[in-house]
DNA sequence: TTAGGCATGTAAGGTGTTACATGATTGC
DNA sequence: GCAATCATGTAACACCTTACATGCCTAA
């Protein structure tokens, strides 16, 4: 169970259930995906717990906002989530898995085709957690030394992304190398 | 939908769900785990589908094991499943999600505390890959370059697993050295 | 006028976890 | 005698995804 948790610790401010969406995609996208339909819900049932308070205000465009905050109990309950220590060992990497069986695809050429494509998705999602670093650079003039505390864990996260993002397209490219030696598939006949 | 998949995957040659379980762990368990409960009634469901051939052999302790196989459908349905390209951006790392929210945790002694169990279970864990690497290059004369195909795609996880692991736990010892000098404290103090 | 962003949600189904249940054999 | 390992599973619940439903506002 995380993503109530998550939640509440990202609810020091009021945000709406929409505005969770985007902080997921910008902020946490590289290690956690949420979807609208999951997280509306969960808001709900933190309400009734009584760990967040609501308040509803008017939209510019579209029904009213509801503007969700962490109640002094939410503070507690999520301060305990981490005093319990670090959770490890249910991570999921779809694509490593794969990687794993490659053998079985159907010979080398649609291996090296799997890897050049992962490469491309790997070097696509590096991208995406530059221009979030770029654009936390231009917006805040305290990045990268003088952040809040806040934001002092948050850049942590950010860098380790961003190395291991690089990590896994060198590897990639690693093991186009490698398989391009293996099978005698020099690069123009790719 | 990817278990399944990853099961048609590894029944290569014949196992069991118990087998299965212990090559999770040892192969796979450093991006993915999985459960017997959920395990055998997953092996069912794709021998329904055809996916999968079973026979019973005796175990010399407790009951009779049950040994599936792919059938070739289920090679189909595999390479269908490698051949439509890399699954990405599903990850889900709980622990970064807790250092994404670590300011939270009620002090920089209880964030320092956090860190380094998290570095010790990351060091654990690097620990946990290097023997798998040490026997399996003592059990197989052809590691690592002369590895069949099935053994060298292995590999090449294994060796993201290595580094990735040794990349978050330096990480973490990085993490640990800001958090001191931030908040002033010295390691004797710790 | 139509596509896309804003903003809320529900329903159905699939995936994964925790707890429970059974029973034999081996090593301490 | 007790715990661990071998080996199978079921049941209840929690978590997550996909598809559907609604409706306003803005810009091309």
């Amino acid at each position: 169970m995380s993503l109530p948790h998550i939640l509440l610790g990202l609810l020091d401010e009021p945000a709406s259930g929409y505005d969770l969406k985007k902080i997921f995609e910008r902020a946490l996208g590289h290690f956690w995906a949420a979807e609208l339909s999951q997280i509306y819900p969960t808001l709900k049932q933190l309400e009734r717990r009584g760990w967040l308070d609501v308040r509803t205000a008017p939209s510019e465009k579209g029904p009213s906002r509801r503007l969700y905050q962490r109640t002094d109990t939410g503070t507690q309950v999520l301060c305990e989530w981490l005093t319990d220590g670090p959770e490890v060992g249910t991570e999921r990497l779809t694509w490593l898995a794969q990687v794993f069986l490659l053998s079985e695809i159907g010979g080398p050429g649609r291996a090296l085709r799997f890897m050049i494509d992962l490469r491309e998705a790997m070097a696509g999602r590096l991208a995406a957690l530059r221009a979030v670093e770029a654009h936390w650079q231009s917006a805040d003039p305290r990045y990268p030394d003088k952040l809040p505390d806040h934001g002092f864990y948050r850049h942590l996260t950010l860098q380790l992304g961003l190395s291991r993002m690089a990590a896994t397209r060198d590897w990639c490219d690693d093991c186009i190398a490698q398989i391009r030696v293996r099978y005698q598939m020099p690069e123009e006949a790719a």
